[in-house]
Parts: structure tokens; C-alpha cells; sequence
DNA sequence: TTTTGAGTTGTTCGA
DNA sequence: GTCGAACAACTCAAA
């Protein structure tokens, strides 16, 4: 008997309870389809360059036995199940809404057949029906959904080592090769952002165990203070393995815990940031129109700015911002951005500009490997203020002083913006600010070789505080 | 049942 | 320079 393995979000062998169960007493094939109907809204340009290379590394892993389409999942898939003469389809359980109805139209279309098709959760720590408040509705607030919600549940599974394979015979029935996916694009950019990583379950292991075993004051170890300063490398990088499931949750829960006592500070900072994914996971599951409308219903009518040209130099790194310019050339040179300067460049857009948040979610969509459905849309109505959080409308960061802290000896600022190489620190987030000789001697000539500020810190600072002051009072 | 206190990531102002 | 207070309104759970 065969058992297909529809990989989706999922690309590893190690931990994946669905492989597992598709490989338990039967022959395995496996599929990976890039699914065009309206189950996967568009992947991104640097999700789709993640895509292309993790699916090569499982192929390899897999012996040459992943068989590649591109179309719709229920057109499909039953059609090479035929061609298989598979009984059974097992697939990773996921959680926004239009992948949700594929899988039940195709366990429907499946069992009429006299097939099965099981969706197994294997991605998230807890599921989301497991973790609400006492009456049974979801939380709305992080910290009690972690700390009372998610340590009080089940802990996590320890993770499962890679099934032992017995690969089904090839019936490749009108696959294509991975080229005619056409994921990638441009050819100098692509090779540029990957140049750093290495796209593989493998890959991800490696990402991690360095992150899990690094020195004192490096990875794990200093993570607390370390991951607010971009320049460091105290941050996991883990998003882009995570998103795309070459690693699990599980295994980075569990392989940071190595070695360390379940109450160590830096250990339970880490394992938060995974609380993290699984609020927002949760959040996408009881608000399936998180993508485009607002959890806080008053912000329905909130009156955003329009401009496109600012919209343009925010995307560019042109704001005259130097730590904002840095982060959004990060992204856009490296397909990655360090967590601290996310929130600077969010904030920036949303409170400063006073655009509109859709712009911020569409732009870390197409840019970041890591995009992810879940995390992309909370993190963005975190940052405006219209998301789940106890945070405060008048939080609206100051790009110089966040500059100023967070990137104190300009490592981080001056590596994005070379324009800046010279600029002394007393004047590298304010450029604005330097009398006329410092700048001469640094190069710098504002408005011609690096960009006047677009806006004024303090008056678009009030300007937002102002408008969302506006708001209806009530949060619902 | 009601009250109380704290809540990822901040800034500014005035003492 | 440092430090505490003020900047709302709502969620959630413990007292």
C-alpha cells in the first residue's frame, strides 16, 4: 500500500508527525504542490527564492522522489493518488482560512473515493483550541495566553527523529521539474540574498545548534539584552527555517533547553519569542480576516495619509532616517531584518508617515523569507495599534534616539548606509543636526549624496498622536 | 461579586 | 546627567 505525503509548510523529515504516520507500514510517496487557486494567496519574491532552494535540498533528501506541480491542490491531487493507487493522504495541519477549506474539500472529495486524507498538527506547540481563557473564548492579551495559557497546557512534544523511508516507486504522472515552478527571479539579487544561508532542514539544524551551544555573551546566552542591537548576533535567525518548516517549534524549544535550567532567564526570553508565533497563529485562527481588517473594529475608519511618495523612499531606504534606511536596505539587499529595527521601521511607517499598515504587511510579504501568514499580519497591527495588544496608542518610537540606543557605535547603521561611513557618531542618526564642517569632512551632503529627513520627528509624532486620539474610545 | 493591578519592545517633560 | 510621572482605555486573572 502507498501513502502520499502532501508537503506544504513542512519541508523537514526530522519531527514531522505527519511523515511519520504516512510512513508507518506502507510505501511513501511524496508531493509538493504550488498551490495557484485562492488556498495560497501569492508567496512573496524572497519567500518564493527560500521556496525554489528548499525544495532542491528535500528533493535530495528524499532521493529524487519529490514529485513537484503547480495548479490546484483538489484538481490535483486525487487525480495522483489515482496514478499511485494511494489509499491515504497525510498532510501538516494549517491554520489560515483558504488552506483550511482546500484540505476539508479534499478529505471530502478523497473520502467519496473511499480514501483518507489526515491532517495532522505538528507545527505549532499547542493547537489553538487548547489554549483559551476559562469560558472557552481565545485570549487577547500575550502574556496571560503564554504564561497562563500555554505553560499551564501540555508541554511540547519531544521531537521525532526522521522516519526510516521505504520510498514508493516513481510515477512521476506529469510532475515538473523545479525549474518550470519559475520561483526565481532576478538573477544577481537572488544569488545575492542567499548567499548567507544555507536553505535546508540541514541548514536550519546548523542555524540553531550555533544559536543553542554560542559563547557567553553571543546567541542564547546573552539573549535578553544582546537581541535588541541589530549589529549583534544574538538573535536565533530561525524565522525563514521555521516559516517554511524545515525546522519545528519543538526542536528549537527543546534543543535552546539543552543544558539549561527550565527557569533560566535568557532560555525563557527565547521560548517567549516562540509564545510569540503561537499568539499570532492563534490569532489568525479566530480571526481569519486578520490579513486585511483591523482585530480592533474602530479602526475601521481610521483616516491614514496617502502617499505614494513616501511610501517609496520608506521602501527604498530613502527617509533621511538613518537607522530606518539601514533596516529597509537590510531587508531588501538581504531578504532578512533583524527584529528591534522591525518595530523602528513600523512604527516609522504607521505613526510618523501615517500610512497605512496594509503597505508595511504587503512589503515584508514580497521581501522577507520568512513571510509568514500568521506572524506578518499580527506583527503589523501590533505595531499600529489596532492589533492585540496592552500596549498604549502613544507608543510611537523616536527614530534617533532608538538609533542612538540600539545601534550605539553605528556598526549596524553604517554597514546598510555606506553614505554615512564617515558621519561621527555624536551626529550619525540626526545627520540634520551636524554643523556644516562635520558634515564636509564626513562627505555628507544632505539632499544630494543622502536624503533630507521626509518628515519632522516631533510634528508627525504629534500629528499621530492626534489622529489616534481620534479614535472611537471603544476597542471593539 | 467586585476590586485591583499589570500588561514585549516608548517618549517627553520637568524636577 | 538621571529619575519619576504622565501619557487612555481595555483585558484578564488574582485577591
Amino acid at each position: 500500500m502507498t501513502v502520499l505525503h502532501w508537503f506544504r509548510d513542512d519541508l523537514r523529515l526530522s519531527d514531522n508527525p505527519a511523515l511519520n504516520h504516512a510512513s508507518q507500514s506502507a510505501k511513501t510517496a511524496y508531493v509538493y504542490i504550488l498551490e495557484e487557486d485562492e488556498a495560497a494567496s501569492a508567496l512573496g519574491g524572497a519567500a518564493q527564492v527560500w521556496l525554489h532552494h528548499s525544495l532542491s535540498a528535500l528533493n535530495q533528501q528524499l532521493d529524487g522522489n519529490l514529485l513537484l506541480y503547480k495548479g490546484c491542490a483538489i484538481d490535483i491531487l486525487p487525480e495522483l493518488m489515482g496514478a499511485l493507487d494511494a489509499k491515504m493522504l497525510t498532510m501538516t495541519r494549517r491554520y489560515h482560512q483558504a488552506g483550511v477549506k482546500t484540505d476539508s474539500e479534499i478529505r471530502e472529495i478523497l473520502a467519496a473515493q473511499g480514501k483518507s486524507a489526515s491532517v495532522i498538527s505538528g507545527n505549532l506547540l499547542w493547537e489553538p483550541e487548547e489554549i483559551t481563557k476559562q469560558d472557552g473564548t481565545p485570549y487577547k492579551v500575550f502574556t496571560p495566553f503564554y504564561r497562563r495559557g500555554c505553560l499551564n497546557a501540555q508541554p511540547p512534544r519531544i521531537p521525532l527523529a526522521a522516519p526510516a523511508l521505504d520510498h514508493a516507486p516513481i510515477i512521476s504522472h506529469n510532475a515538473l521539474p523545479l525549474e518550470a515552478l519559475r520561483l526565481l527571479g532576478g538573477a544577481d539579487w537572488q544569488t545575492n540574498i542567499t548567499k548567507d544561508w544555507n536553505i535546508s532542514e540541514k541548514g536550519g539544524h546548523a542555524r540553531l545548534q550555533a544559536f543553542a551551544a554560542a559563547s557567553s555573551n553571543d546567541g542564547i546566552n546573552d539573549y535578553v539584552d544582546g537581541r535588541n542591537f541589530p549589529a549583534r548576533t544574538n538573535v536565533s535567525r530561525l524565522s525563514p527555517y521555521l516559516r517554511f518548516g524545515q525546522i519545528s517549534a519543538h526542536q528549537a524549544w527543546h534543543e535552546a533547553g539543552k543544558n539549561k535550567s527550565p527557569e533560566d532567564k535568557q532560555l525563557d526570553i527565547f521560548r517567549s519569542e516562540l509564545g510569540w508565533r503561537e499568539f499570532s497563529y492563534s490569532l489568525l485562527h479566530f480571526n481569519p480576516d486578520m490579513k486585511t481588517n483591523p482585530l480592533q473594529k474602530r479602526f475601521a475608519s481610521f483616516g491614514w495619509a496617502e502617499d505614494s511618495e513616501h511610501l517609496k523612499r520608506w521602501q527604498r531606504g530613502q527617509t533621511g532616517y538613518p537607522i530606518v534606511d539601514a533596516a529597509m536596505r537590510e531587508l531588501y539587499q538581504t531578504g532578512y531584518m533583524h527584529n528591534r529595527v522591525r518595530m523602528i521601521v513600523g512604527s516609522f511607517l504607521v505613526k510618523n508617515l501615517l500610512l497605512h499598515w496594509h503597505h508595511g504587511e504587503a512589503w515584508f510579504w514580497d521581501c522577507l523569507f520568512d513571510a509568514d501568514r500568521a506572524n506578518n499580519s499580527a506583527g503589523w497591527q501590533w505595531i499600529a495599534g489596532c492589533g492585540a495588544d496592552a500596549a498604549p496608542y502613544f507608543r510611537v518610537f523616536n527614530p534617533v534616539t532608538q538609533g542612538q540606543k540600539f545601534d550605539p557605535d553605528g556598526t549596524y547603521t553604517r554597514r546598510f548606509v555606506p553614505e554615512l561611513q564617515d558621519m561621527p557618531n555624536k551626529f550619525l542618526f540626526n545627520p540634520w543636526d551636524a554643523p556644516k564642517d562635520v558634515l564636509r569632512r564626513a562627505g555628507v551632503q544632505l539632499g544630494q549624496n543622502y536624503p533630507q529627513p521626509i518628515v519632522e520627528v516631533k510634528a508627525s509624532r504629534q500629528r499621530a498622536l492626534d489622529a489616534f486620539a481620534d479614535l472611537p474610545k471603544s476597542k471593539i
